[in-house]
DNA sequence: GTACGATCTCGAGTGCGCTCGAAGTCAAGG
DNA sequence: CCTTGACTTCGAGCGCACTCGAGATCGTAC
């Protein structure tokens, strides 16, 4: 069997892959120096970045843990597991599932306080009702709230 | 009709609200220079700061609107509203929408993170079970993502 | 060869939301 | 009276995650 000359993968400089990810290039350079990639970037002989088509789905992932409020310091954690190679993914996916557990509390926090939210708007609604319909132009504000908010 | 004597309204020091609120003393210094309190807070002959029953209202939806990402110089402007007194219940209603809206998304981008957090850990239990099943301690994974990740 | 735009490194700057410390005043107990 | 601890103001410092700028180099187009 003759060696496959597969299709030339695609290969992405630093300022495509800032315009694909929607990231910046300093950023994109800032990352890899917190170690938040999973591999070195190769370089060309004079030293320009060159970066595969994984690189675009790693930093999807990347993008959503760092949206989720993963810190840098935790993304670079696994980043390590995941160049260190195969037999950690048990620390891998604990890992996730710690963060997976943050994500519970933070959507119940946000869920919390937008009912909070709500409630106010709510009230405000009742009161530009009553208003409006019973005395246009009235200041008798009972308050919303318990007193002024 | 007598002048109702009232039992003395309930007042704390800013160590006290500091106790209550579980924000440091601080802290509440820092949001009241930063506008965020919606009235005067009184003081003392000596200067001491003085807090009435409805600062800790104000404080927990203070605490929701920090904890739901609200910028501290919007809850400033909100807290101006309210010091403004009644007519601007309007604009105080857009604010508060506008911060609902936002708390929407926020909520829609974290269901969304988790799902794909959990997409990856069950593909890593996945592996996992594989190996522990197929072959415990081979070493031929086949990558949970479609690279190292 | 020269211009120009993309890339390189490195270090400094930014914005946010606190957080801390210094130096002084005040209130109550012993 | 004296100590102790809570309070005051003011300004500086911090941690995080970028973000920017300077100055040099590279590579293609003319």
């Amino acid at each position: 069997m003759a060696i496959e000359q597969s299709a030339p993968a695609p290969v992405y400089r630093i300022g495509e892959l800032a315009a694909l990810t929607g990231m910046s290039v300093h950023t994109l350079r800032w990352y890899e120096a917190r170690g938040l990639f999973p591999a070195d970037i190769p370089r060309t002989s004079t030293g320009r970045r060159v970066y595969g088509e994984q690189a675009i789905g790693w930093l999807r992932l990347l993008a959503r843990l760092r949206d989720s409020g993963m810190p840098v310091s935790e993304i670079s954690k696994y980043a390590e597991l995941v160049r260190a190679g195969d037999g950690n993914e048990h620390e891998r996916v604990e890992l996730m599932e710690a963060h997976a557990r943050s994500l519970d509390e933070q959507i119940d926090r946000l869920l919390a306080s937008r009912e909070v939210i709500r409630t106010k708007i709510r009230a405000y609604r009742h009161l530009l009702a009553e208003r409006g319909i019973d005395v246009p132009g009235a200041e008798a504000g009972a308050g919303v709230g318990d007193g002024r908010d």
